[in-house]
DNA sequence: CTCTAAATAGAAATGATTTCGTTTTAGAAT
DNA sequence: ATTCTAAAACGAAATCATTTCTATTTAGAG
């Protein structure tokens, strides 16, 4: 398990310092999204000295990574989940009770028809946005 | 012009103050998405008194009403866009001009082929989250 | 024209997130 | 094993976008 965790983090170029992999090891067994402070919160009982900064930096860096994945909430705080599926997939997120679900496979429609079958509950909204480049920026590559 | 958005704001059950107007008016003429406090800084010019927070409160109203489009951007700032697509679509942002270009179908894969295909540019990351109660939640339709 | 609920002002608070300078540590090199 | 160095962590303090609060103003129905 966390011999995973460290060869992940190996792969990902970070060093496998034992807060880091404490946070791993914490969010891979959460059933759903947490916050950085609900981590803090229960981590630094394990530490004698545990920096929320150091949550905050972790988290984003591993979700840069792509060992974690930031979860977009509807009041705009960070969440973050641990999620193994490496293949190109996405998330279903129940606003109730935090739980994510994969999606295998794109196309909006059929998905969230396929999403209610198969798991039941409701999908309240959607969100889909393509961030890039238009035409025009794209060859001076700049991002204002 | 404005008598269309009195209108708009008339059927969103909001009254249609001068402010409210002029929020909607610049927002119209934005070719791109922009920032509460970038709307604020253009419109206090025109009004004796503007508050900040009276633009960010009707940005949201008009948001949740449906007359305005939130952005979703990576530096979890608020950024809104005039949106007149009342139909069912999604949006693709350039970060770096800030332009919104309509998304008229759902299906991702062939959607940012599509995008890159017919405007040019650059797809650098796309968001697709379904947002909802899962099976055991939709029951109690709690939401934590 | 009146009246009332909705909208606004503006100062102040909030609070999640980040920054900063210093100290510690993982892990490569010796 | 020991040394060394860049990366990681500390934690107090700062940041700053966003929200709250109470008093005042106003749109628009009657």
């Amino acid at each position: 398990m966390e011999q995973c965790h460290a060869t992940a983090l190996k792969a990902a170029g970070m060093k496998a310092t034992p807060k880091r992999l404490a946070i791993l090891e914490m969010l891979e067994a959460e059933p759903g999204y947490a916050s950085p402070e609900e981590l803090w919160k229960r981590l630094k009982d394990r530490f004698d000295r545990l920096g929320l900064p150091t949550v905050y930096r972790n988290l984003e860096e591993l979700s840069a990574s792509g060992v974690l994945s930031k979860v977009i909430h509807p009041n705009r705080q960070l969440y973050y989940y641990f999620c193994s599926n490496r293949e190109h997939h996405h998330h279903f997120v129940c606003l109730s009770c935090r739980k994510v679900e994969d999606i295998p496979a794109c196309g909006i429609e059929a998905l969230e028809q396929e999403v209610t079958r198969r798991n039941g509950g409701k999908v309240l909204s959607h969100i889909l946005q393509l961030n890039g480049l238009c035409g025009g920026c794209a060859d001076n590559g700049e991002i204002r």
